[in-house]
DNA sequence: ACGTCCGGGACTCCCCGTTAGT
DNA sequence: ACTAACGGGGAGTCCCGGACGT
């Protein structure tokens, strides 16, 4: 019988929620980690337990997506070209994120008003990039065209999400990273 | 006459060399602001009138670069494909900096040793490209052709900055931005 | 003209005092370093510019009794023996510090109910050891006896001080130092 | 049938090297107690429930000693005189800790580098003369003299430790507590 | 005896503001 | 314009302890 005992559960879950609303209600920057703290029941020692900075209370959920990738290019078949394979990860990234397109925009429009949290995005695509390539070499691709393809996902995929979070209404993100894709094949065959 | 003042001239720079000695000496982490200061003979409040934070003294000398791509780029001639002048753009910065490599080098390992300092040289990294692909939508390039070119661009720097630092002496930093976009206009083909 | 700037001078002295108070009103544990800076009209963050952590507050007067020390020992016959010279330094600490009995016997109950304080107490103690020894050898005492005539020093004050805190009111400290130095020939000599 | 249970037995033993290791290889305050733990195969929590803080590993063993020095002083000759208790008391506890002369070296090279350390043992050390005099008083000693016989011996002990430890090799700590003794005796005579 | 979760305070550091002096 | 002195304020790390469960 869980959960019997003194605590509320789900501690870390509440700080994210709590984080997320000061974030929206104050901003970012004029939200402490107290406040976050004292709005989930708890105090600010808890949220670094959790959280190992203020920031990253933004980036938790990111070690499904990498699994998501490594899983998604083992998975391709071996005939399969590396460009082909790093496109089918970075899609399957795309169908998942690309359900929650309202969240993400709120997400997005605290992240680009602070460089900060910009520096932390880029770090957590950068491991992205690298899980792909890594992913990429175990199926044997050689480094430096594993470490291109690898970027070559990552740029494309980044195209398609500042079009598909910027831009008005329409097509789903992973239709953006295909065209991004196709894109890319057409300027660099130039 | 100039320097006749109470002051030691060239603060900026006291600074600059102080904090790599000590990055070096003790490790990033283990150098306060405080201790850069002192060794420059200078208070830790005029260190942060010279540098935003104590990463920035590590990447101070980034608009120089900027300016490069940005210069590199219009002078293009006009019937250059995009994708060829964001290998020129790209270029040039590998050919200004492929003069110091040791330097580099000595650099580079605090960075990749500092997460916090890898996000910097990230978002660093990411303002080049996008100033390279403002320059591309200047010249006429549509928007997506412009982002991803100047993303291609990144890519291909990245990865040969990468080989270039870490791996043995050998060809020039420019030389080894010329074989990854080859590559890959390779895999893209693919 | 000093102090025409924002600030109530003295910020050091009221710190003192409110750590002094809240010491004797709440107990030294039980009293926070955020209550002792806002009694103070000022930030945690400036109590710890002045002081080193929160027991140093109690012992912040010591560098004049070191002063003392050592100009006592210098200024005395070059034909004095070590533990005359010895004697003598002790003694002029005492007679310093024997002008405060009462506020001596308060600081000390505070002291004497923590370890933690008491543990500061005997460094800032043998940091006056110290400095004894290294002023006898500055007179050419060898380093042995030197070492043995401070740390004799240390013990007649120690012994003295307890008893004249602790004890009935009576004679004052440096006499009782005199006694101590008398009763320590007294049992070496048996 | 001991250690069937769920547990590696020695849990503190473990937690001992864990830390002196550690200190040995990071310093001591580069080391967290969640790391000692850790190496230990322990948690924070049980560190804690073993040592009442960090620095009490360092300290563990002094029960013995105080022991020691009670039982030498209590077993004395009726007719001997405070001081020669004091002594025989002392160089008891030097012949114990002399044998061990390598470990005692780098236990004190951890101790003189951090105050806080130096802190702990000078009232580890004050215990033991506390210890030391209540043996005294025990004999009938008026408390003055046991003071003060008390505080002589531990002067003796400190010189002669310090320069066993810090000194070249020679002889064995009881002889340099002997030393002190009669040098003592010496220049208080003076 | 140990693990788990959490509270709470001490302390360090980064970064910034104001004032005043040169 | 540049510097020093003093202080505010929040982030983040660490030590340490309490309550509960096994």
């Amino acid at each position: 019988m869980p959960n019997m005992g003194r605590w509320v559960p789900d501690a870390r879950g509440r700080l994210e929620r709590a984080a997320l609303e000061l974030y929206a209600e104050h901003g970012y920057e004029r939200t402490t980690v107290a406040e976050i703290a004292a709005r989930a029941g708890l105090t600010e020692r808890t949220f670094f337990r959790h959280f190992a900075d203020k920031r990253e209370v933004l980036f938790g959920g990111a070690e499904p997506l990498r699994d998501l990738i490594v899983r998604t290019a083992a998975e391709a078949p071996a005939s399969a070209a590396p460009i082909t394979v790093a496109a089918a990860a970075v899609e399957a990234v795309g169908v998942v994120l690309g359900e929650r397109r309202t969240a993400a925009r709120q997400r997005q429009a605290v992240i680009d008003a602070h460089p900060e949290l910009r520096e932390r995005e880029l770090i957590k695509l950068a491991a992205l990039g690298d899980a792909l390539a890594g992913a990429l070499r175990d199926r044997g691709v050689p480094d430096l065209a594993a470490a291109l393809a690898a970027e070559a996902g990552l740029a494309a995929f980044k195209v398609a999400a500042d079009r598909w979070i910027h831009g008005p209404d329409g097509e789903p993100l992973a239709a953006g990273i295909r065209e991004a894709f196709a894109e890319l094949k057409t300027i660099t065959a130039g």
